[in-house]
DNA sequence: AGCGATACCGAAAAATTTTTCGGTATCGCT
DNA sequence: AGCGATACCGAAAAATTTTTCGGTATCGCT
C-alpha cells in the first residue's frame, strides 16, 4: 500500500508510547479519528472537516487506519462512489486521547505560539 | 538551532490537536517527557532510559521542549559537566497525556503487533 | 461532449525528521 | 598520555512522511 510497512528502522513495540506513536502518532491521523468519531465518516466530508491536508494523504493514512483495524471501511458497489468509515472498538478507545490533545492544545495554543514566536525572533 | 523552526508548510495553530502534535509529537518527545517526569532530568540518564534514540536527537529534542517552554534546563558551571533538565508546568500538562498514550499502548500492543504482521504478509 | 463530484492509486518531488559521524571541551582515573 | 564519562554541536546522509501531479472510473447534470 501507501509507503512500505517495513521500516529499515523498527519499532519497539514493547514501549506502550512507541506503540501508540505507530498507531496514531502521524500528522492527520488524530484529526481523521476525530473527525470520523464526529460524524464525518466519508472521505469527501473528512476532507472538507480537515481541509489543510491534502485528499491523498487523508487517502493513505485512512487506509493505514483501516489496516490497523482503527477504521471499518464499506465500500458501496457502482453507483455514486460510496465509502462510509467508522471507528472500531479499537478505534473508539483512541477517542479520548485525541480529544484531550486537542482539549490540551486548545488550552495552551496561546502559550505555544509566543514561544515559537520567540524562538523564531532569537535567530532572526 | 537543531533544524530550522520556520517550516515551509506552516500548522494550523488554531487547531487543538495541531498545537499538541506540533509540541510534543515526534518520535521521541513523550518519551522524554515521560523520563523526566520519572526522574531522570540529566541527559545521560535520559539516554539510558531511551537507548534506542541516539544520543543526538534527545539532545535535539530535549533544545526544543526547551525552547518551547516543556522543561527548563540548569547547567552546572565547570568541573563534571552537569545538566538538569526539569518539567515546568506546561511539561507537567502533557505527563497525564504521555501516561495515557503509554497505558493505551500496553494495552493494545498485541493487537497491533498482529494486525501489522498481517499487514506485512498480505504484501508478502 | 464536457464538467464536477465521488473514491482511489502510483510515482516523483519536496519537506521533515532522525541517524550517523566527527568534533569540541573538561574532569577523573590509571 | 590515554581512556571514558559528561554535555553539546554542525553537517551530511538516510529514513520517513507528506505533498503534488497526473491518472482511472462512474454517475448526474447541463
Amino acid at each position: 500500500m501507501y509507503g512500505k510497512k517495513t521500516k529499515k528502522i523498527k519499532d519497539d513495540l514493547d514501549c506502550g508510547i512507541t506503540v501508540a506513536m505507530r498507531v496514531f502518532g502521524a500528522k492527520w491521523k488524530p484529526c481523521i479519528i476525530d473527525a470520523v468519531y464526529r460524524g464525518y465518516n466519508r472521505p469527501s466530508e473528512i476532507h472538507r472537516q480537515v481541509p489543510e491536508a491534502s485528499a491523498r494523504v487523508l487517502d493513505i493514512q485512512l487506509s493505514e487506519l483501516l489496516e490497523l483495524g482503527v477504521v471499518t471501511r464499506e465500500t458501496g458497489e457502482g453507483f455514486p462512489l460510496y465509502s462510509v468509515y467508522q471507528l472500531t472498538e479499537l478505534g473508539e478507545s483512541i477517542v479520548p486521547i485525541v480529544r484531550q490533545l486537542n482539549k490540551w492544545g486548545d488550552t495552551y495554543k496561546e502559550q505555544v505560539r509566543e514561544k515559537l514566536a520567540e524562538a523564531y525572533m532569537d535567530m532572526e
